[in-house]
DNA sequence: CTCAAAATTTCAACCGATTGCAATTGTTTT
DNA sequence: AAAACAATTGCAATCGGTTGAAATTTTGAG
């Protein structure tokens, strides 16, 4: 990088003390008029623009927020990117963004990363494998504000904010029975991940609510299109066939019609499917898929709004309350039910 | 964020200057077995880490790459922050990314974003409304290396990664004529973008080397999956309908399939569809897409690997030869055509 | 036991900007 | 004209770490 004009240039090109130039730039009202002036104008046709390091070290911030994510390539975690760069941007906050490729190992060194980058805060949705929560935990020690989002933790204390997974799971299987479905299966995602707990007990409850009884058999660990595209072969031969399926994502879902189509069983006449995240492709799909809207881009935003909130009132951190946020899903009913 | 461990922290523990502990640290060959391992211990003890900032402040770097990119919840470009984040972590550095939502004035945003972040390096792919450079040229005025990728442009003396958009659309082109088509529409991008282009050259050469003459007519602006769900039903309807399609992008092609199918046209027996892009949509659709493969995690890859070059021979600056790196693509063939 | 060489440690400046306090200049009052 | 005051400006420390050069201590030879 080429020499960049300091204060201490212009400070010299005009005789003056870097202080001045300093306090002139910022309006102090100790500077006098004249050199004001004159310091500003100089400052612009040099084309100074503060040392931002300078400041960091300064004032120990660097208005950056960590962002530690399982994989960008994916459409509800780049939406919720998009959410949280977005609010970023309004604030003046710009976002580093880690990917941890679901590796439990990468994840922790991306911790380190952002404890070694001094970011003033972090936003968080864990991999698939983490079990252990301590490289967080060091975080928290550090006093460097956490949300979690989506993959949370109750382990911690620290702001989460999710979709209402449960409501969803219980929206779209409620649908499923009413559109006259009685043998719904649900691909679930791990049972380590609470969203795997709450959609599996969402879909437990509405089968509850309509006098169905749970049938363990039908649950299946399918959250890829792959896995979920063998398992739904398989499933879907059984004499015995649901008539209903709820996934745990899109992705899982589309697999299921695929599946679906190559065995000549028509969607949504045979089988129905709901999905989970309203993606793009479910728009894209034949029959269109029906799916519970999670709200990513929202969810982003909401993310960090309360991390720029906690990074505000960051004086009481002796009463430390951590915070859960809720958004809520919304049922889009389109052809595949 | 509590108080960090700073190496005055030890020194003052120890009864030593701050200048044998860094020098300790970092195994100086004048410092003593005896206090080397003290400080060590010492640091390990109180769970020392070097203040980057400090760091960036002395050495004016960063270790910190800008990445400016229109949207991110696009698969291209989240293949490609895939790419890119891959290469940087392997090469301990760290991406800040910027979203332009393809808005000029936020991409000049932008880059002033990154001057201000002093990051080391900057990753471009600007927006389609973007038609003045100078805020790209003014990074390159302070020196910092810029890579462009998939958007470019030849008036700038910068790096360029590109796909290699004339082979992909001459192949996807090629392919339509072998099976069977004459009459070859184009949905293209703005030709301003080079892709656009390039892409339009390809097809305009695969139609004249098998002798079928290029009618401009056949070629329209739509690079959006509504404006192409538009254009589409609009040419669809007309009697000299075309027999073959050639997208500029995927979803421009998924929305020509889904026209076709609610006009009641087959696909691919009536007409044959090729993408450009091999999105995960692409297989995901009925029938599934015919595309152009661009890797643009490879796209990515290569050119956060080229920037990474530039930061290393920066002493060269004088002879500075822009280099442009062209990634080969590859025709996916799927049941569309 | 002395003195120089070698080994080890400290001093001080630096990166760029900020800020409390001191110092300088200019103005007013008596 | 001197004292008092206000208006400007400069000094120096600070943030945390690095590094050339100086200072100190240790070692060993004569």
């Amino acid at each position: 990088m080429k020499h960049q004009i300091t204060i201490k240039d212009i400070a010299n090109k005009l005789g003056l003390s870097t202080s001045t130039v300093s306090r002139a730039l910022k309006d102090h009202p100790d500077i006098s008029p004249k050199t004001r002036t004159a310091v500003k104008e100089l400052a612009g046709l040099l084309g100074y623009r503060p040392n931002r390091i300078a400041l960091n070290l300064r004032n120990n911030s660097t208005r950056t927020l960590g962002l530690i994510i399982p994989e960008i390539e994916h459409y509800f975690f780049s939406a919720i990117i998009n959410g949280i760069e977005e609010v970023a941007y309004k604030n003046d906050y710009s976002v580093m963004v880690f990917q941890s490729n679901e590796s439990y190992k990468r994840e922790v060194i991306n911790t380190q990363a952002v404890l070694t980058n001094r970011v003033d805060g972090v936003l968080v949705s864990f991999s698939k494998e983490t079990r252990d929560f301590s490289h967080f935990q060091r975080l928290i020690d550090n006093e460097i504000p956490v949300v979690f989002f989506d993959r949370v933790t109750e382990e911690l204390q620290a702001d989460q904010v999710v979709a209402d997974d449960y409501q969803g799971a219980f929206l779209a299987v409620n649908h499923l029975i009413e559109k006259g479905c009685r043998r719904i299966a649900h691909f679930a995602a791990p049972q380590t991940l609470t969203i795997g707990k709450s959609r599996l007990s969402g879909y437990h409850d509405a089968l509850l609510k309509h006098g169905i009884p749970y049938n363990p058999s039908l649950v299946v660990l399918a959250d890829t299109f792959e896995t979920a595209k063998k398992a739904a072969h398989e499933i879907l031969r059984k004499t015995e066939r649901p008539d209903g399926f709820f996934a745990v994502n899109d992705m899982s879902a589309i697999a299921i019609i695929k599946a679906a189509r190559e065995l000549g069983i028509r969607v949504p006449d045979d089988v129905k499917v709901v999905g989970f995240e309203n993606s793009k492709s479910s728009a894209l799909i034949e029959p269109e898929l029906t799916s519970v809207d999670q709200f990513g881009f929202e969810l982003g935003r909401e993310a960090c709004l309360l991390l720029l909130k906690r990074l505000k009132d960051d004086d009481d951190v002796s009463e430390f309350k951590p915070v859960k946020k809720v958004i809520k899903t919304k049922l889009v009913v389109r052809g595949s039910t």
